[in-house]
DNA sequence: AACCGGAAC
DNA sequence: GGGTTCCGGTT
């Protein structure tokens, strides 16, 4: 619990009362040659870059590229009555998100509002109907969420060697810093030959950096923030430090490559989209709405003191809540610079844990990774409240059955890109009258058709164990999910197991109901013989597993091997059709979705080779 | 397995 | 500001 302090003056308080430049020297490192040549790019990397991608008013961005429309045209999306989004162009008119569609539609009457697309009843497929109504559809976001995954692959094709984590539909971060620095080797080459008279070895720090001109590449943030009050005299002044470093360097190819990647997109989508290049995830996402709308804006460690001093610190990702209003009663402040002269110790014996984190965010550090996930996600669910309850039985399946195909649209449509998918539990969430919502959950069966049948089904039958048969039912909300959702490819014991046997070939989930069974059964068997590893290989794009066949495994090393290779092969080329088919350039032969860091930089054996290493 | 609460958009 | 979605922790 928190207690507020008694309003000492904050200078009085235990801890520095002043802010010095020591609290930022984290933000001027000197970089080595071992820091350039160095293979393991962490989050500690004096080069680092990170990249926050954010598409401007996002879903009224689908509707408008959907409808054709030009994209100065005023428009916002609504549900029901509300708007949830409202694109640039409707801003200028005054209209926020908060408003009813009636009082956008004063503001601006030529605005076009649509609305998104719903699910209706005795129809399979959301779309755009006449007559919406909260009584009978249920909202759908697909679209948004299939043109977001448009938008993440050709961030993967753009910068091939880049980490990708998408962090919501419509936001994805980026950690450029490999891409980044082979480009820095490739521009100035004498960056990779240690100088043999240099006085520290690989510990002597590199030549100074060119000139940058920035003035194609964004908008900087500037070294003094916009009407800032001057500074006291005993602070270090960062205003006349114009030093450019190599990290700015870096920074300035991480603008280059975001800029072409938004070209990229704008070019094939029609999105725009507004980005911010910084040392880290948080001053990423943060400085990305430095200007916006279509812009990019660069934060050098420079000017992050000015940025971040009078910034509201409940505008920090994470302090948005409960732990930065704690922090704003506890101090009585409001600003990140206010929060500069409270002491490390003072800070973890009130907030414990986070403390350490605070600080350092404060400070403009952020160790936090950018990781892809290969699950995109651990849970599916699908809601629907309902301003008339439900009060039949029929009416009951009738929503689980409307909540089971979005959910099944979406499982399938996620199994696209990961056909390993597997949701291993179903619950059902239900709220009668004003009641708090209670739940049921059960196994999930495992099968390669999701269709909306099994999955209505499994809910009818949680129906019934939470809201019984009764005739005078009253729900006012009904949710159905999908959680434990994995693919089948964590753990290697599993996938051994599933693939111990038989024809799997091409087809590994058709027999993947035994699941479960083969698990036990393998676990059970003991080892595996070590040559089981030569007879199949996973896809790094879908994460499938392709074995040879059984009467493929006596073969010899090199009859396996170009079996394999062929396998291989074939499956590309599949990817390689599909990604035709859905209109985007196909990904480069071997490019993966994995780590950059587990991926191999040449050393890895290629083809055939591949399936000869040590083992 | 059921429930709860935090956070973001 | 509310609805939707996701996540992690607790019992």
């Amino acid at each position: 619990m928190i207690q507020s302090s008694p309003s000492k003056p904050i200078s009085a308080r235990k801890g520095k009362g002043k802010i010095t430049n020591h609290d930022y020297d984290d933000l001027r490192p000197t970089i080595t040659y071992r820091h350039i040549l160095s293979q393991n790019l962490g989050v500690r990397d004096p080069l680092r870059v990170i990249a926050l991608c954010d598409s401007d008013a996002f879903y009224a961005a689908c509707e408008r590229v959907r409808l054709g429309l030009d994209p100065s045209a005023p428009l916002v999306v609504q549900q029901w009555e509300s708007l949830i989004a409202v694109s640039y162009p409707a801003r200028k008119y005054g209209i926020s998100r908060m408003d009813k569609v009636k009082d956008a539609k004063k503001k601006c009457p030529n605005l076009v509002a649509v609305h998104v697309a719903t699910y209706k009843e005795g129809e399979k497929e959301p779309g755009y109907w006449e007559d919406i109504d909260t009584r009978t559809h249920k909202v759908s976001l697909d679209l948004y969420r299939r043109e977001s995954s448009k938008i993440i692959n050709i961030m993967k094709q753009s910068v091939p060697s880049g980490e990708i984590e998408k962090a919501s539909t419509d936001e994805a971060f980026l950690d450029l810093s490999r891409p980044v620095r082979e480009r820095l080797l490739e521009r100035y080459p004498y960056l990779a030959k240690l100088p043999d008279d240099a006085p520290e070895g690989a510990d002597s720090p590199l030549p100074p950096p060119p000139p940058i001109d920035w003035s194609q590449l964004g908008e900087l943030v500037p070294l003094t923030a916009q009407g800032e009050e001057s500074k006291p005299q005993d602070e270090i002044s960062y205003e006349n430090d114009h030093l450019t470093s190599w990290h700015d360097v870096a920074l300035s190819i991480g603008a280059e490559l975001v800029a072409k990647l938004r070209e990229e997109i704008f070019r094939q989508l029609g999105y725009t989209m507004s980005a911010g290049i910084a040392r880290n995830k948080f001053l990423a996402k943060l400085c990305a709405s430095y200007k916006k709308p279509n812009s990019q804006s660069i934060l050098r460690n420079n000017a992050i003191p000015s940025y971040l001093r009078p910034m509201p610190f409940q505008k920090i990702r994470f302090l948005g809540g409960k732990l930065g209003d704690a922090l704003a009663k506890e101090y009585d402040v409001s600003t990140v610079g206010d929060l500069l002269t409270v002491s490390l110790d003072e800070m973890q014996n009130k907030f414990g844990e986070n403390a350490v984190w605070v600080y350092e965010l404060l400070r403009g550090i952020d160790a936090s990774e950018v990781k892809e996930r290969t699950a995109l996600f651990k849970s599916m669910l699908a809601s629907k409240n309902l301003p008339k309850p439900i009060t039949t039985l029929d009416d009951g399946q009738h929503w689980i059955r409307v909540l089971a195909a979005e959910l099944a649209l979406r499982l399938n449509d996620a199994r696209e890109e990961v056909p390993t998918l597997w949701p291993k539990t179903i619950v059902l969430h239900a709220r009668k009258g004003y009641e708090t919502s209670r739940s049921k959950q059960a196994a999930f069966p495992f099968t390669k058709d999701v269709s909306v049948d099994v999955i209505a089904s499994a809910g009818n039958k949680l129906w019934k164990e939470l809201v019984g048969d009764a005739t005078n039912v009253n729900v006012t909300n009904v949710q159905l999910a999908f959680t434990g959702i994995e693919t089948t490819e964590t753990g290697q014991q599993s996938i051994d197991a599933f693939f111990k046997t038989k024809d799997v070939q091409r087809q590994p989930l058709k027999r993947s109901r035994d699941y479960n069974e083969e698990l036990s059964r393998s676990e059970s068997d003991g080892r595996e013989k070590k040559e089981r590893s030569w007879t199949s290989f996973v896809c790094d794009r879908c994460q499938i597993r392709f074995a040879l066949r059984d009467d493929q495994l006596d073969w010899s090393d090199d009859e396996r091997a170009r079996a394999l290779a062929t396998l291989q092969q074939e499956h590309q080329d599949f990817h390689f059709a599909r990604d035709l088919e859905n209109g985007s350039l196909p990904q480069k032969t071997g490019s993966s979705s994995r780590p950059a860091s587990k991926r191999g930089r040449g050393a890895e054996p290629r083809g055939i080779a591949k399936f000869f290493g040590k083992k």
